[in-house]
RNA sequence: GCCCCGGUCGUAUAGCCAGGUCAAGUAUACCGGCCUUUCGAGCCGGGGACCCGGGUUCAAAUCCCGGCCGGGGCACCA
């Protein structure tokens, strides 16, 4: 073992508050699309500290709105965490405690706590901001207690009544303002079929799961902020404890679109190619790119802050991680890119062993020359008639001429000759063609299309590649790390 | 509109809370060199930043005020 350069890792900053051997995190996702590179940061953020410090990382489905949850999400973020190394140690859906949530609001509406409102949606609204309360808010614990069994009876219909939080309608922290905790949704939940027809709202569910299943920190994007205090506001309703937060900002990357919306209409539009085309940054994409997850644990380690400043990360910082992890192991492969055929005159036939990585561990491959082989145009274009250059590990080829996509050349198989530019070359018999997809930022800085986000590049490869399974990497000489995609012959560029 | 939060090399960060050791450290990107039968990896070197203006202080990236710019929240979503 070579030792690395002792650049002193950059470790997680220390948790407030954290008592060794007993700290409880979650990862909350909400099933309702797809895991992206956020979550996976986020939630490897989550599982660090715990493995940290000691402790237990739940993973706890935020499934409380059953319009927008669908079944296939749930093992969308089952499978994205697990991809990203992470290992829960329980799991639970917030569906799963409703009679909790039942019996919870009925004790806050028994100590005065909530109340049943009848206004309309609007009004709601509308009070809320100009933090007026309403005439429901004064009504006797008997009547909230009527009207909230008339709820899970099934005597209103939905937006007829709602139960709302006794929070102060004149804060500044609007959410504090008599936020609605249970509502009537009338729409069947994937998971619990028709049998619940009252839900909790986020803050609700939230705050007493986190409560119950003893978080002691919540480590979440700052959108959040503002929430810390009504939960907590909750939780004292409920004489349960708070956790200490840690919010920071979300998590961006250069020339990449966040939002769900956003990435619904480039689909739509027919701009990229679905949830997994290589220039998004779902979990679904970042693999088919070649992101190993091993790169997100140290990317999290070595550039993430806990900070609530903007962070927009360069693609650059990840790859420059991913590159160093996957080179010991990614076999060098050649691929010609504008191929140009050179006729190798009295050459014969030519058996090479070419070693598969220059550090001698992967072995090589025997490459079987005819008298033709395939170089790029642009080193041909370079050196001209009369030129020459470095086939490696063949021979030394000197152009004799050069025209349209043909050359002729006198090969030497000598040892290489000093100065001479050394290319990778394919041989005409076993050359297959290939197609390499290059993502590029999907925006531009402005935040407009960037049009040519995606490059096509066409060129041959030695029949070995064909044979690589999918997902597998490789290193195309002089090109870039490239990853197996799913049709034939087809690759995606990682990076170069 | 109202309410929060933030602004250190291109990017991400360390430093700020407990002012001096910061003529500001690190990584990445960039430039140059070495090495290498890859334009990769590795090694060596280089340029590059405290948003602006006031104030406090012997001393400010660090504390205070204002401005500017940026992000977020104000759902019977999470």
């Amino acid at each position: 073992m070579v030792e690395r350069k002792v650049e002193a890792k950059r470790r997680l900053p220390p948790l407030p508050n954290a008592v060794p051997g007993n700290v409880v995190t979650r990862l909350p996702p909400e099933p309702s699309g797809y895991m992206h590179i956020g979550h996976a940061l986020s939630g490897l953020l989550n599982y660090l500290y715990k493995e940290m410090y000691g402790g237990k990382v739940w993973l706890r489905f935020e499934d409380t709105d059953p319009r927008k949850v669908r079944p296939e999400y749930y093992d969308s973020y089952r499978d994205g965490y697990s991809w990203a190394g992470i290992k829960w140690d329980h799991e639970k859906c917030n569906s799963d405690d409703m009679e909790l949530f039942y019996r919870y609001a009925a004790e806050l509406i028994e100590s005065g706590k909530a109340y049943a409102c009848a206004c309309s949606r609007e009004t709601v609204r509308r009070l809320r901001s100009e933090g007026v309360p309403c005439e429901h808010r004064a009504q006797p614990v008997e009547v909230n207690m009527e009207l909230w069994e008339g709820m899970l009876e099934g005597r209103f219909s939905e937006g007829e009544v709602s139960l709302r939080l006794v929070g102060d309608m004149a804060s500044t922290n609007t959410t504090l303002r008599d936020p609605v905790i249970m509502r009537i949704v009338e729409k069947p939940h994937p998971l619990k079929g028709d049998r619940y027809r009252v839900w909790p709202t986020y803050d609700f569910a939230a705050s007493v799961e986190d409560a119950i299943c003893g978080v002691t920190h919540v480590l979440r994007t700052s959108e959040f902020m503002l929430r810390d205090e009504l939960q907590d506001l909750i939780r004292s309703y409920l004489s349960m404890p708070n956790p200490t937060y840690v919010e920071y900002e979300r998590f961006e990357f250069e020339g990449t679109p966040v939002s769900r919306r956003e990435i619904r209409s480039l689909i739509e539009r027919g701009v990229v190619s679905g949830w997994d085309d290589p220039r998004l940054a779902t979990i679904a994409s970042i693999r088919r790119r070649g992101i190993v997850p091993e790169a997100l644990r140290e990317f999290v380690e070595r550039y993430v802050a806990l900070t609530q400043s903007r962070k927009v990360y360069s693609w650059d910082l990840l790859y420059a991680i991913n590159r160093r992890l996957i080179d010991d192991r990614a076999p060098r492969m050649f691929f010609v890119k504008d191929p140009v055929r050179i006729r190798l005159e009295g050459a014969g036939v030519l058996e090479v062993d070419v070693p598969l990585h220059p550090n001698g561990r992967l072995g090589a491959r025997r490459l079987r020359v005819s008298g033709e082989v395939y170089v790029p145009a642009e080193d041909v274009r370079t050196v001209g008639p009369g030129g020459a250059l470095r086939l490696k590990f063949l021979g030394n080829v000197t152009l004799r001429s050069v025209s349209d996509g043909d050359a002729e050349g006198v090969l030497d198989v000598a040892p290489p000759s000093p100065g001479l530019r050394v290319i990778q070359w394919v041989p005409v018999e076993e050359a297959v063609s290939v197609k390499v997809l290059i993502p590029g930022p999907l925006l531009n800085p402005d935040g407009t299309l960037n049009e040519s986000s995606l490059e096509v590049v066409e060129g041959v490869a030695e029949r070995a590649v064909s044979s690589l399974e999918v997902g597998t990497h490789v290193q195309f000489e002089r090109f870039g790390y490239c990853v197996k995609d799913r049709s034939p012959n087809a690759f995606v560029m990682a990076h170069r």
